[in-house]
Order: structure tokens, then C-alpha cells, then sequence
DNA sequence: AAGACACTCAACCGCAAGTTT
DNA sequence: CAAACTTGCGGTTGAGTGTCT
């Protein structure tokens, strides 16, 4: 599959997993963690690359991985995030709690791309182009069946975050719990003050428990330590943060020939 | 029924950035 | 500080499967 082998990796496995192979991986990855991904395929006895071995985990083996179609509303978002963040896929993943950034990338290049173009929409741009190409007709297609899987729990691994000074605290996360399901994630926004020039966004993820109607992992008890720590002023009183995101998030959108103020988002979005 | 074509997506690659020695 | 090593990302490929003729 792919190109030939940029070295030569004699020995070593190459072309689809068996499910033997992706037992010893997730064995290996429970027991030990993920990371070290050079030294793993020798401990766990597998003969493949510590590269293939990560691609294997991250794209299709990790338990976080929410596998079925696309919904409509994710659709959207993927079209809106790439209109402000373009190519980087893995940025755009970590707004879609259990899509990697690989299956994103594919979905775009097979279907959302194709569907801006018949809309008369540069995918590229995301400007309209003088003439609409029109969509060529689409073969029904139902994915090929795949490996009969455990039904896995949804938990959506946060992602590293950093956390500048002066952090304007919300509290939004009963605002937002209320929609979300057993072990699904919680991306929440804090929108920094803008009392100096900077612009941004930085978003934190928590689980969110049902029986203990509460976070876990942490993430919820570190930022109020933080904000806590700083002292910052209104720090438990705006709970409109989600709601202020988004309509500046809307804002931008609506005028997208302001490329600098949408470059500024796009930035506050990197991790 | 069979071959050709269309389509999807897992897996590969090279490279850049980050980390360790 | 530089070299070596590791990790992660985005672009690309082609095997496998569905649909059409």
C-alpha cells in the first residue's frame, strides 16, 4: 500500500493489520501506555515500525475512536473549521471528539470538497467561484464491512492545552453538561481577556460523569485552581462564555474578507 | 456473469518540530 | 550548541469493495 519504503526495513511487517497484530498493540498500549512508540513494536513483539504502530493506535485502535457516518452537524463544523483553519487536520480533529484527523482528511478529500465545488464554492478558499462545477453523480457506496468490533465507550482523551495569564473564567460546564452523554468529552471555552493585544481562545476538555453529575480527569479542578491562583476578577460569574464564543465565532464568518481578524481566531485555536 | 469503472479509507511516505543526549 | 533521535502532521497511494454496463 502507499509508496515503496523510504529505507529498508527488512523483516518488518508491512500492508494491513491482522487482528492478532492489533491485539498485541492494544495489549501493550493498556498495559503500558501510549508513547515510546520506537521501542514498542520490539517489546510487544510486533514486527512493524514504531510509526505504523502509532498510526495503527491513533486512527483506528485508540477506545476513543467514534466510528459510524459523519452527522450533518459535524459536516458543518468541519466545513466552518476549515474555512478557518485549512489543511490542518489534526486541529480540526481535536474539535470532533473521537474523529482522527486521518478519517477528517479522507472525508473531506471524498466528500465535502467536492460538495462545496457543485455549490459553486472554492474548497480552498471558501469563496464563490464564478461557476458552480457540478457534482458528479455519486455511486451509492455503503462501507465495506469492517472487523466486528466490542462495543467501546466513548471517552475523548483531552488534548494537551496551554493556559496563558490572564484567563477569563466561566462558568460554563453546567451550561453545557446537560448535552452530553455518559463519558462523552466537554470542550469548553475560555475566552482570554483582552486587556493586552492578544486575541484568543483556549479550550480545555473534561469528561463529564452522569452518576456524579460532575468532570473528571481533572481538567475542570485545575482550571479553577488556576483562576483561583490568579484571582481573576468576575471569575464565577459569566456563564454566557459558550454563547459569547460562538457569536463572535459567527461574527468572523460573516465577514470572512476580514482575513486578519480570521487569521487571529484561526491562531487562538492553535494548541 | 463478468469486466470496467468509481469510490473509500487504511496505511504509507517525507518532512518539520520538538526533545534528548 | 549541535547532533541524534522521536513524534506528529499533511499529502499521497493503491487494495478492496460496490455499482454500472
Amino acid at each position: 500500500m502507499g509508496r515503496a519504503p523510504c529505507c529498508s526495513k527488512v523483516g518488518l511487517h508491512r500492508g494491513p493489520w491482522t487482528p492478532r497484530e492489533d491485539t498485541l498493540l492494544v495489549k501493550y498500549v493498556q498495559a503500558h501506555g501510549e508513547g515510546h512508540w520506537r521501542s514498542l513494536p520490539k517489546n510487544a513483539g510486533l514486527l512493524r515500525c514504531g510509526k505504523s504502530c502509532r498510526l495503527r493506535w491513533v486512527n483506528y485502535l485508540r477506545p476513543d475512536i467514534k466510528r459510524g457516518n459523519i452527522t450533518s452537524d459535524e459536516d458543518d463544523l468541519i466545513i466552518r473549521l476549515h474555512s478557518l483553519l485549512g489543511n490542518r487536520w489534526s486541529l480540526i480533529a481535536g474539535r470532533l471528539p473521537g474523529r482522527t484527523d486521518n478519517e477528517i482528511k479522507n472525508y473531506w478529500n471524498t466528500h465535502l470538497s467536492r460538495r462545496l465545488l457543485s455549490q459553486g464554492t472554492d474548497p480552498n478558499t471558501h469563496r464563490k467561484l464564478p461557476d458552480p462545477v457540478p457534482e458528479r453523480k455519486t455511486k451509492k457506496y455503503s462501507k465495506p464491512k469492517q472487523r466486528a468490533e466490542p462495543e467501546k465507550p466513548r471517552i475523548h482523551l483531552p488534548k494537551p492545552f496551554r493556559v496563558t495569564a490572564s484567563v477569563q473564567c466561566t462558568n460554563t460546564f453546567s451550561t453545557v453538561s446537560s448535552t452530553l452523554g455518559e463519558g462523552e468529552v466537554l470542550q469548553v471555552p475560555w475566552t482570554k481577556f483582552a486587556n493586552d493585544d492578544e486575541n484568543g481562545t483556549v479550550f480545555l476538555s473534561g469528561y463529564y460523569n452522569h452518576d456524579d453529575r460532575d468532570f473528571i480527569n481533572g481538567s475542570d479542578f485545575e482550571c479553577q485552581s488556576y483562576y483561583n491562583h490568579l484571582q481573576v476578577p468576575g471569575a464565577d460569574g459569566d456563564c454566557n462564555s459558550l454563547d459569547k464564543l460562538y457569536e463572535e465565532y459567527l461574527q468572523l464568518l460573516k465577514t470572512n474578507e476580514d482575513q486578519v481578524k480570521l487569521d487571529y481566531f484561526a491562531e487562538s485555536l492553535l494548541i
